[in-house]
DNA sequence: AACAACCGACTGACTGGTCGGTTTTGTCCG
DNA sequence: CGGACAAAACCGACCAGTCAGTCGGTTGTT
């Protein structure tokens, strides 16, 4: 197999990755249609299937895809920070950014995990909880480093992950305020909650 | 139409959303077949199609009726405390303790809602916000009440929610411990993020 | 008789996946 | 260079399973 095939293909893959992406966005794992990626590419039916080898793999790689992005953005921007607590703050600062600026991969992250019957859950808690993870060794870091009092890091975390979760669902569904505008009080809360030990931090 | 019809007919409702409710939390909604609720009821399928007219409405009736008992439950334990904050604290304690025994009603609560296309997430929100609002009028007397220093109570409610749920979808799915062995934990940690005043409530 | 309640075989729309065939791309050799 | 060959990439009509919902008919109640 010559190079320049592979090449093509990847660039091929990533064309349908997108589409596959904006389906499902618009229309969730069940009412999307293979057919219509197959549209928006401009690739017919038996050509998705070359790629992928089916619905349901399809559907898996644009997820991995969006959480790949998400958590690699997030933790460049832990990195940037002079704190552990510094940095669970930017990485919930930098996701929270994000998804308010993209309605529509909010929606696809946050709740097409559960559309597909049991299939699917053990990938969504895969990707929550890398998220989670992110947080939790920074929580943890700052913990060793008496930035703040509480001792149950790993529960700390999923509190932090579900309040972003929950902010998020309810600005997509309740019409909420876009996160970015809560950002501010959601820190101090979060903050407040491991026993930020930096009374300014809380300001 | 006689009384005794109708009588017999609600009880023949009943028997229906009790199968419904454990098709839908064994299946998931797409998974669920009408001829399996018919199974487990004893009734053909024409016979429910004269109860309920779609799968859908069958659907969103289970999941009411599923709210209404958690809600109305929640709402009772929180008659029982002594103060708003007592109240907020054993509301949430009612709600995890009750899934906590009952693993398949708490995934048909938590996770079905979203498994509808997009028709059933207005119904996920409203449900979701019914359990925020009897959390956040809690948090608010509290503040009055000086209880506790935190002023953003709805953004405050909405933190306590999503962490309740992300504590539960973790032990669903990710073999997280029972909602019930962290519940005090985690009530450290909720009130501290709204800054409780009495220190004793934090041990 | 009249109406509610119930039955269950049937239908028809839907759609993921297949497969035989076609086109394109890269390679090799004379 | 060019033409022959193979493999990749792609096409799209078609298949086959699925299942919500229907409807003409039956049973039970008042």
């Amino acid at each position: 197999m010559p190079a320049s095939y592979t090449k093509h293909r990847s660039q091929t893959r990533e064309r349908i990755l997108e589409a596959a992406e904006s389906v499902f966005a618009d229309n969730g794992y069940h009412d999307a249609l293979v057919d219509e990626i197959g549209q928006r590419t401009s690739i017919s039916k038996g050509g998705l299937y070359f790629h992928f080898p089916s619905k349901e793999d399809l559907f898996f790689a644009v997820m991995d895809r969006l959480a790949d992005k998400l958590v690699t953005r997030a933790e460049k921007a832990a990195l940037n920070a002079e704190s552990p607590l510094g940095a669970a703050e930017a990485a919930m600062d930098d996701v929270l950014s994000t998804l308010s600026s993209q309605k529509r991969l909010a929606r696809l992250l946050i709740t097409q995990g559960y559309t597909m019957g049991n299939a699917f859950e053990s990938k969504r808690a895969e990707i929550f909880n890398r998220f989670a993870r992110v947080i939790g060794e920074q929580l943890h870091a700052a913990k060793e480093a008496g930035q703040i009092r509480e001792e149950n890091t790993d529960l700390a975390s999923l509190v932090w992950l579900g309040a972003m979760n929950e902010v998020i669902v309810h600005w997509l569904f309740s019409d909420g305020a876009p996160p970015k505008e809560v950002i501010s009080d959601l820190k101090s809360l979060l903050l407040a909650s491991v026993r930020c030990a930096d009374a300014k931090a809380l300001r």
